[in-house]
DNA sequence: ACCCAGGCATTGG
DNA sequence: CCAATGCATGGG
């Protein structure tokens, strides 16, 4: 076993507790992937190495540093640099947040939930497949019951190893989930559809290439939001709400907006709308005031929804 | 027991 | 092209 400790200086404003505690309440606490005693914890799948990563705050939030444990069984420079870079993207460390901030100065609720949430970075996923995969199984459902069957999914077919006693896990590749059958997927607490989703979707995601790359799901990074859309509508089981989901999960995109998503319209329902009920058009119109940072918008008014504020 | 939950595909007008 | 419906699970 090797051990390795890098640096990374997020761009401030950072608040590693807030971003790393959003990461784990959509994701839950599955697998490695934890938020316990300050220190952020995931095994990190990068190409068949299983690297665990164990993240801490040095720093403030206006002066932001994280200290990263890393620990394999092979850790030459290049692992590391993977490594570190991997965990500075499920922080979204990079994110400047104050175009954000200045934007939603001029929407009297909006700048109220980002003074509480000062310092909140939107975290990504480790990989788009990943995301397509948790989007599916969160369709329509209660998010702690998609947080069970997630967790089933992952503990039962992630890559995983033991350090120091303890079993961690990274997320199931594509061609172990694209392996199962429909009966075994439907042992996962899968409906027949979704279970049919989760099959073809693992399936697809190897030959997916719109640009001859062999990158798969990967070189989505590469393509517009417009496109990305148009890519991911076209597969079963993706409709517009798991798309636009994949470009701010995922991809990163800052103006993402999750139309169709039950949960939006209500907290924009009540923050702005004294609880009168709003469809999606409606929704649509009134978000372009965020814009070009809707997709922000959404995860802080995600936020103060969880903690009872909105 | 019933209804709903951070949708999607299919079907019927 | 829009509206209605089945899907499956766990919690209220």
């Amino acid at each position: 076993m090797q051990k390795a400790v890098t640096n990374i200086f997020p761009v401030a404003p950072f608040d590693f507790e807030l971003t790393a505690g959003y990461h784990t309440y959509f994701q839950g606490r599955y697998g490695s992937d934890s938020l316990t005693d300050g220190v952020y914890r995931r095994l990190l799948d990068l190409d068949g190495n299983l690297v665990l990563a164990s993240v801490r705050s040095v720093g403030s939030v206006e002066a932001p540093e994280l200290a990263v444990e890393l620990q394999s069984q092979r850790l030459n420079s290049q692992d590391i640099e993977k490594a570190t870079e991997q965990v500075a993207w499920l922080l979204g460390t990079s994110q400047d947040l104050t175009p954000f901030y200045e934007t939603a100065q001029q929407d009297t609720p909006l700048s109220a939930i980002v003074n509480q949430y000062h310092g909140l970075h939107l975290p990504h996923t480790a990989s788009v497949y990943e995301a397509v995969v948790l989007a599916i199984l969160g369709q329509q459902i209660a998010t702690n019951v998609a947080r069970i069957i997630r967790t089933l999914i992952i503990e039962s077919h992630g890559p995983n190893q033991v350090f120091d006693g303890e079993d961690f896990y990274a997320f199931p590749r594509p061609e172990t989930l694209g392996g199962l059958s429909i009966e075994e997927l439907r042992g996962m607490k899968l409906s027949q559809r979704k279970a049919e989703y989760v099959q073809g979707i693992s399936l697809a995601s190897k030959n997916f290439s719109p640009d001859s790359s062999p990158d798969g799901f990967e070189s989505l990074h590469r393509m517009s939001d417009e496109d990305v859309v148009a890519s991911m509508v076209a597969l079963r089981g993706l409709g517009i709400w798991t798309a636009q989901w994949v470009l701010i999960r995922a991809l990163g995109r800052p103006d993402a907006l999750p139309l169709g998503d039950l949960a939006l319209r209500r907290v924009v329902s009540r923050v702005y709308f004294e609880g009168a009920e709003i469809n999606d058009a409606q929704l649509g119109e009134f978000a372009q005031r965020w814009s070009p940072w809707r997709a922000y918008a959404t995860v802080y008014l995600f936020t103060a929804m969880r903690s009872g504020m909105a």
